[in-house]
DNA sequence: ATAAAAATTTAGGTCAATCTAAAAATAATT
DNA sequence: AATTATTTTTAGATTGACCTAAATTTTTAT
């Protein structure tokens, strides 16, 4: 059993690891949980000997089979949230990420059965990060960052990578939304800027940045 | 800002004094909190310095203003999730305590707010307890244990006092539930116990703890 | 390949929340 | 009223989750 911070670094390494690294180090994880290394170095091996993480002194870590698990059901149980939070509670979804990030600790599994029935067993969450089943599994579409296509490109929003308030309010200035169409209409080279159309709205120029956190579904 | 276990002392603080008893011992407040009195001495010091309640040495304590608020910011939290589990996610009513215990520790007045408005802003729990508004205000009916109605008298089951699940489960074998209207046929001198009539069901016989625990409004 | 820089760990300390054992205060009983 | 019993508090320890400062290891750069 684990605490609500052990499942806070675990979900934190496991999301680490999730961009192909196997080894995740120490200042990483204290970056993310925003605390200093010395107090990651004293949870990592006490996450050791739970059995949810290996570590190796100074090779940093990286989660278990039994980790994994732990960290999709809290990954479950926080996208489910979210999604009850917007569908049905009329937030927005910049508002919904701190409440899910404390509504995810809650423990009855009975709970999460029923909330997922009850939402239709939803398999995205409203920022397009696909749900874990009960048993963990997933399926990742076929997404990329906007900023990889190339111009002429047609594509559709499924996912926001940066999930914080200022960036997907500023999506919804623009009209932004998953499931928006966007078409790249010129690449600037020289800041890597771009200028694009979503669905029929007039053309804009988004910046390098927004680009990069705006993951798309090529047509 | 009162941590969770705080809350928790704070609210089994209330409980008792909503009893009628102004101070509430330390061996009480052990006792609900399952902690040992030495624990409790040192909580409801800090308790104190906090200003939630007043605390003068071997005389127990006193909920303050501002530590009534909190604890019926934290009751009406309990509450409403309550309703909503039973409401939406088919949980019956001997289900819902240790999940809401947890959920009403969420901290977020929007999500509150709208959860209030999405059950419609429900007057009493599935307990028949009321639920406090925003500003803490709640209207207790006029309700009376079973036990204290004499042969003869006509009432409905309005709330229950004891919210375990063996009680609960007890009851619904009985077909005893909020609204239900019994008739009190007989009642026993020799164990108090009595027998009752449900709606039109049989008559059956209840005991004395049963009795003691239907809260029921007379007609 | 060595020195400097960066990352990581250890040592030692704090605070919240608990505990047991012992001391002190209050209440009950003869 | 004095003694006994009960309740409450204090003292001292422990565990989880953090911190700072110092030591160690690894990495990078000269």
């Amino acid at each position: 059993m684990l605490s609500l911070v052990e499942e806070n670094y675990l979900k934190a390494i496991y999301h680490l690891s999730e961009g192909g690294k196997e080894q995740v180090s120490t200042n990483a994880i204290a970056d993310v949980i925003r605390t200093k290394p010395a107090s990651v170095s004293d949870m990592i091996q006490r996450l050791d000997r739970k059995g949810v993480i290996n570590y190796t002194k100074y090779q940093g870590v990286k989660v278990t089979n039994e980790g994994k698990e732990a960290a999709l059901s809290v990954i479950r149980k926080h996208r489910l949230w979210e999604v009850f939070l917007v569908e049905h509670l009329n937030f927005s979804w910049d508002e919904v990420h701190e409440v899910a990030e404390q509504l995810e600790h809650i423990k009855s599994p009975l709970l999460i059965e029923r909330l997922d029935k009850f939402l239709g067993q939803p398999k995205v969450d409203p920022h397009g990060d696909p749900i874990p089943d009960a048993k963990g599994i997933f399926r990742a579409k076929p997404q990329q960052p906007l900023q990889h296509l190339s111009e002429g490109s047609l594509a559709v929003i499924r996912a926001v990578k940066d999930t914080s308030s200022a960036f997907l309010q500023h999506l919804d200035k623009l009209g932004a939304h998953l499931g928006t169409q966007v078409k790249i209409l010129e690449k600037v080279e020289f800041d890597n800027s771009m200028q694009i159309q979503l669905d029929q709205s007039p053309p804009v120029f988004i910046s390098n940045q927004v680009a990069e956190n705006l993951l798309v579904q090529e047509k």
